[in-house]
DNA sequence: AGAAAAAACGTAAACGTTTACAACAATATT
DNA sequence: AATATTGTTGTAAACGTTTACGTTTTTTCT
């Protein structure tokens, strides 16, 4: 009844085995494979070989028993967005880093309801450590993390205090830039289409434009107009608040995934992009750089951000009761609008 | 000297403490939890209270040890596309899937070298279920990850025969559509850059344009312009082509990320679209839908593609001697040339 | 009513590791 | 020289689960 399965890894390498091959204990065996100082290098030497030879790997499911490390790390998705696009760059650039680690990159849920959820996650202790991202204000998340003793580096600040490091991108920085480039460029009627309030990068993004514009000596818009939305939405929006006369020359685009929807609504409402019309943007995904049309970015570079959140989780790991840190990432010029390729 | 980590977790709950709350023993405790029949249901009722009340989460290294069973299914990713575009909507499709099964999903690399190997992975028996993507013509890691004895399912297709399953896009169809459609269109010198011959899906796209220029009664052209190199390389190579008189009028896009190059190169060298020169693309990311200009499209959704190779995996785990299956996948046409939004 | 069969539960061993502790060997100290 | 110290190895228990097997209880059958 039972169909052929069992020819397949006729016995698995495990310490006995290697303990009789090399004629010690499994414990020396044990030791010598971890490198621990009470061996002689000799016999390491040996172990080694021997190990290599039979091609022994270590069962995870005997080691995490024992010592209830995983040898993983989790970075928890959101579901919610529909166009989350700077998912897999994060990704890659973590595992990127991950993989001379010896660590494994797991992926996980936010939601509540479903299984392997972040709670079950923690209370499990499934990860020996864990990435948040599209933190919020007072993130409930990080209080959870933290309580359940695991190591954390969020990507993006939060105001909740305690043993963890965040990353994030200078998102102020980048407000005042895109404002003053804006300005410069001869707008006076600057908008920043903005993403939820509950994600906390939203405060600081506000806080760049309002300094910005208040040095500029001009008056602030709000703009109602949520740039997580539905693409098709987006773009609806924005071509009936471009067919408004008196309608805002300046704007600012947060979201690799707004640039086209707005290039759009501009082109069919038949305004000159570059004079009439002149865009600045955050621009996360580099193959827009070859969007032949004449607008400012400012690049984000989440490969590069994701090797170096990990690199600081892995510390973290390592050394738990270090003291925090914040790290902010810039967002350089890459293109004022004169240049096109 | 050891700083304050121990408080958390004070002691978990495990089958022991079900036990004493409940009053049965561990192993018919360890039965109701896994609703095996030999349970009475009142009891079963019970322990699953406690249960919950306790907050019991199974030790995975407990049962992955006892077991050898991981609940964890990987996914390899390939390093060397420096634009690996279609990475994260294919992990989203699949995670959606995953998260109501109880398996995680673990990001794998490919490379030799690295910790986490393929190998290693096979040889410690970490996944339970494997999904391989980029396959070539005759893809040794196939075989090999046969030979484990780990359920497979391939995205692309193989010469390898043996019990796994494979999903791919029908890119012969497509080539043979697109064609179709630039022909149509006017266009009597058609191009398609090409992947590199390793991947098996060159061939189909090969055979569905060389069947359609047959039938059209049109000369081939071979075009020394590989899809995957940088992309600003690719655009330098595309410009260079269509800066030659009698250069090629339709051109079929495989890759999202070659189409806003190419019509760099398009409208660098004046050339009118729509009418000098025409595009037929492949398209994955639905942002380019808002791309305002005139091209073909073909949709080849990743996500949905995601969440059925998960699903036929889940299929195979359950029933290893299951016969293969192949699935291919429509690449629906979204857009003729003529309809802009 | 009793015996036989079926259902429900318990006992104990095993999966492969790590580590406290004990044991032994080699070296340093007096 | 004997003893203390250090360095190297072995023994055995534990991590939490599942499951073969045995035992008890309940049901069914005659």
């Amino acid at each position: 009844m039972n169909p052929s399965r069992e020819k397949t890894s006729p016995t698995r390498i495990t310490l006995y085995e290697l303990a009789d091959y090399t004629g010690v204990s499994i414990a020396t065996i044990s030791r010598a494979l971890r490198d621990l100082p009470a061996v002689r290098e000799e016999t390491k030497a040996s172990i080694r070989e021997a190990a290599l030879k039979l091609g022994y790997i270590p069962n995870q499911g005997g080691v995490r028993l024992r010592t209830g490390k995983t040898q993983a790390i989790g970075i928890v998705l959101h579901q919610e967005d529909p166009l989350y696009v700077f998912g897999y760059s994060l990704i890659q650039g973590m595992h990127e880093r991950l993989r001379k680690s010896g660590y494994t990159l797991i992926v996980l849920s936010d939601e509540k309801g479903g299984r392997k959820s972040l709670d079950e996650c923690l209370k499990g202790r499934m990860v020996d450590g864990l990435i948040l991202t599209h933190t919020t204000e007072r993130d409930p998340r990080i209080r959870s993390v933290i309580e359940a003793g695991i190591p954390l580096v969020t990507y993006g600040r939060s105001k909740i205090s305690g043993l963890y490091d965040w990353y994030d991108f200078n998102n102020e920085s980048f407000a005042y830039q895109a404002v003053q480039s804006l300005a410069e460029a001869g707008c006076d009627k600057i908008v920043m289409p903005l993403p939820s309030r509950t994600y906390n990068f939203n405060r600081y993004l506000q806080k760049g434009y309002l300094r910005a514009m208040k040095e500029q000596g001009l008056e602030h818009h709000e703009i109602n107009l949520n740039v997580d939305v539905e693409t098709r939405f987006f773009f609806k929006q924005a071509q009936e608040i471009l067919s408004q006369k008196d309608c805002p020359n300046g704007w600012i685009c947060i979201r690799d995934h707004n640039i086209l929807p707005l290039l759009s609504a501009v082109e069919k409402q038949r305004k000159v992009l570059g004079r009439e019309i002149i865009i600045a943007a955050k621009q996360a995904n580099e193959n827009l750089n070859f969007l032949n049309v004449p607008i400012i970015r400012f690049q984000q570079d989440l490969r590069l951000a994701g090797t170096r959140i990990i690199n600081t989780l892995l510390n973290r790991i390592r050394n738990p009761s270090n003291e925090s840190e914040g790290i902010l990432l810039d967002l350089p010029l890459i293109h004022s609008k004169k240049e096109v390729i």
